[in-house]
DNA sequence: CCGCGCAACTTGACACTGACAAGATTGCCC
DNA sequence: GGGCAATCTTGTCAGTGTCAAGTTGCGCGG
């Protein structure tokens, strides 16, 4: 509308240039900041544009929906815990670093496991977090089955369910009791100890 | 507006009578039904007016609010959880019976543990909420010590944190593969056997 | 038996949201 | 330099939650 000559990298007379330059970063962790508040029920796209100072339909169109972003958020979440998963040592260190993952990026790990929120056939989701599932798999099977079972499979189901339901509870503050002001992750730590230990 | 004489059995000429009996009973199940079906996030208020057959603004009568609406489920959800813990004879079975309600009231279990939805400070809820958590504690401290470790409570943290983990898991439809087509409580047993064994 | 208060329900309105369509602006590549 | 495609805007529509004010009729005290 307006013929100001400012350039690309200047705000117009209305406070905001036309090619934002990064706006599908800035509307990621604009939602990532909202969710963490908020949870992701409440989220708006509208509110997203005002936070990053676009028009209000400007999301869509890096992120087509709602649904869109969310899963764009899922599928980064699930590769960040994925690389999280490869630096650990053990599967006791992995455990420690997925609940790690899940204090460190709230956001993400909710809306990981929000399936009714996201788009789940798509495609770059489904990498992701194949590519996470692989990881766990991996530190299942590298500690040796006298510490852990004969069946890696199920050993896989009990890593994951303890240190999901430690995550999730201790982020929906019902753990706030039992575990007081201790580290989580040393608390996490007693309760692997407690799954995994040589036979006796 | 109509000046029938439909009695209150009777639905009037617009298909519907005032006073509709026990509409709080019926929107709540038809939320259940409609969470059920489509997570808790696409619910919609009006949409349950409709289904009930009433106004768009009946169901604020009976609660509130959106959050409303959802405190309440979450509370007679903990309140459900409550009765069937009290009914298991050791802490194993606490935990199938955690994951069974999980798995036969799957919209409850959802909005109980989604705090962004819920008026968290509520307190019907917050009662609900302790009475299940003191079941959960009873069904610890009944197994003697020498199963379960010195610390009571972290024995709670860990059997809550791997039923939770397990259930939330299989309602997410992430163990479809590990678990496959084995039942889930069996499966969930083998866990509990891993977690809790005599000492060596 | 009657009328009256109060709970249950309705109608109407407002602001907000997600989604779509069509136009404006601009970086970029030939 | 010119045009093209990506990026962003403006405008619009249906749907939603929530509040306010009016209607209806159950049930209770007389």
């Amino acid at each position: 509308m307006s013929s100001s000559k400012a350039s690309a990298n200047e705000k117009g007379p209305t406070g905001r240039r036309y090619h934002h330059g990064d706006l599908r970063r800035a509307i990621l962790t604009a939602a990532l900041d909202a969710i963490a508040a908020d949870g992701p029920s409440g989220l708006s796209l509208r509110d997203l544009a005002r936070r990053a100072g676009v028009s209000h339909a400007a999301p869509a169109h890096h992120f087509k929906d709602r649904a869109g972003l969310l899963t764009a958020i899922a599928a980064e979440g699930f590769g960040l815990l994925a690389t999280a998963l490869r630096e650990a040592a053990d599967l006791k260190e992995a455990g420690v670093r997925y609940v790690r993952f899940a204090r460190e990026h709230p956001a993400h790990f909710q809306v990981m496991f929000a399936p009714d929120l996201l788009r789940t056939g798509d495609l770059e989701l489904t990498t992701a977090r194949a590519l996470a599932g692989d990881a766990l798999r991996e530190a299942v099977t590298a500690v040796p089955p006298e510490g852990r079972g004969a069946d890696a499979r199920l050993a896989g189901v009990a890593a994951w369910s303890l240190a999901h339901g430690f995550a999730t509870l201790l982020l929906g503050h019902n753990l706030d009791g039992p575990v007081g002001d201790q580290d989580p992750e040393e608390v996490f730590r007693e309760l692997a100890a407690m799954l995994f230990r040589h036979a006796g």
